[in-house]
DNA sequence: TTGACAGATCAAGAAATGTTGATATATTGT
DNA sequence: ACAATATATCAACATTTCTTGATCTGTCAA
């Protein structure tokens, strides 16, 4: 593969700018202890109910999480493959640098 | 470790964040190929210079990019200790999903 | 069917971020 | 010392994102 963004560009962003948050953050840590359902989760915000909401549609709709209606109950839980796909992105940067250095032809 | 964020948030979120933008993914993609000066990244924006240098400052400032002058040049590379720890920052969310579980227990 | 509760959605304001054009700084060649 | 070039910074505006409180929807139990 040439670049590994280069065609990924959008979904990636979307990626990333789910997990550029700190509370967003707190959420995907206390779900890498496994599913939860909101009301678990209310108290990893200090704020109202409605914020929790928005962060979890975020990272739903960032591809992030996942949900599950159970009755009254909706659980969330992280989807693996996602984590997975980025953290291979991730590594396929890494992996190229250092290659072609371009000698030092700056501007010619 | 009990969980792979908890005191690492910050940075974690300031990563995330220099990464949740098209414009600058282009340009991490193309550093991904190697140290560039800031003048053959120009292209990568179809506008103005002081916006690449808006981003470069964005990426470097989260610990992404490492930047060097050579006289009247800047060359700006990966930083890949960062890439490192953010690929095993996804890498350890994964891990230790699946765990706990912790029953059905919801809401009491 | 009514009441209570879990969660989502909406509207409006507050805060952060991206964008632009103008200007400043540093370095080089003359 | 001066002009030219590379890059950074600044101020102002546009856009996006976050936050809050109010309201809506769905599910359960009585």
């Amino acid at each position: 593969m040439r670049s590994p963004l280069s065609k990924n560009l959008e979904p990636a962003a979307r990626w990333f700018h789910a997990l550029a948050d700190e509370t967003r953050l707190r959420i995907v840590d206390r779900l890498s202890e496994g599913e939860q359902c909101v009301c678990d989760l209310t108290d990893v915000l200090g704020t109202g109910q409605s914020l929790l909401s928005f962060h979890l549609k975020t990272l739903k709709e960032a591809g992030i999480l996942r949900d599950r209606r159970e009755g009254r109950w909706v659980y969330y839980s992280l989807n693996l493959e996602a984590l997975d796909e980025m953290e291979k992105l991730v590594g396929s940067l890494k992996a190229m640098n250092g290659r072609p250095q371009a000698g030092s032809k700056c501007c010619e």
